[in-house]
DNA sequence: AGGTAATTGTTATATTATTACATCAGAACT
DNA sequence: AGTTCTGATGTAATAATATAACAATTACCT
């Protein structure tokens, strides 16, 4: 039997409100293991983050966070944005400048994104075929990897058959 | 006997001259076959980037024509960097914003690009394994793909030995 | 030469991101 | 309780990156 918030999110069946409150729940945990603190605006860009599955631009989010906080300015989110990925909790697409919540942030954080140009969701994939391939390149090359962004942009399963 | 252009340009033997003549020689070819035009600003935004395998940035491009071209704005530059991706003359690096010239543009042009933190230098790599693996992986996801970025920043083999 | 499409000039503006310094809140110590 | 330190947030200004809109010019084709 799987858990509903391991079907990918192109399912029917994917239950967003239960991945939401997984997400959050780790990133809690995460967060108190490492003696930093979650504080009240940074779960709630996080929370806005996760409300879909879809790459968010920081001014975009800048503007979902001011009826919760009145007071916010671009380094109010930017600031946020940087603890999140600093933790790990949410991904930096580098070909949006947009950013997408993380859906195995107690595990391996790097992973490749599949970007639908038409419904704009991400889905992370570990795909260990493309980690290993790429270790084995930087090895030949004599490259020592620091971090990596794997971005494909094209046409998603779900938005090809609909 | 190896062309000293097919040298990586980390080499101390690699001729930077030669490797910039064939690249603005192999844009002029591919532009003719193609029936567009490499007009005078475009060249000369080419060649401002083949100064060296560093990425550049588009204001620093900018700053770096407008010597040549007294008239030069932000869009001069825009638009040169978007004809010569089109065209497939030249990368933009996604997660640096910034661009470097393409050393295959006459085969394969989406590569494995190894940014190197120290000396900021991009080596580009057809990385055919890596490609498969991504392949295999998005057609298991059921993915159509468009366009790929494929990013990993560390420290280069000639700046880790120096 | 006249008509057309592509290119460039020009101005303004949108979007994305950072810096610097002030203030505040909580933990640790006295 | 007061003092000090640290990390987080408030606030203002500005830097860096990118695009839109429209006019003028140039290249190309008949
Ligand atoms: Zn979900
Ligand atoms: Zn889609
Ligand atoms: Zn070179
Ligand atoms: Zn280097």
């Amino acid at each position: 039997m799987t858990s509903q918030t391991e079907l990918n999110h192109y399912s029917s069946e994917h239950n967003h409100n239960q991945c939401v409150s997984l997400a959050l729940s780790t990133a809690q945990s995460l967060c108190n293991e490492r003696g930093v603190l979650l504080t009240t605006i940074r779960y709630q860009v996080l929370t806005l983050i996760w409300e879909s599955h879809k790459a968010v631009k920081a001014y975009e989010l800048l503007d979902r966070l001011r009826p919760l906080q009145a007071a916010a300015k671009p380094a109010t989110i930017y600031r946020a944005l940087d603890f999140l990925i600093e933790q790990g909790l949410i991904h930096r697409v580098e070909s949006l400048n947009a950013f997408v919540g993380c859906r195995c942030s107690d595990q391996q954080h790097e992973q490749l994104l599949l970007i639908c140009k038409l419904c704009e969701q991400v889905d992370e994939r570990p795909a260990p075929e493309v980690m290993s391939a790429l270790l084995d390149e930087s090895k030949q090359a004599g490259f020592m990897i620091h971090s990596k962004a794997i971005e494909i942009h094209g046409i998603c399963i779900h938005c090809r058959t609909k």
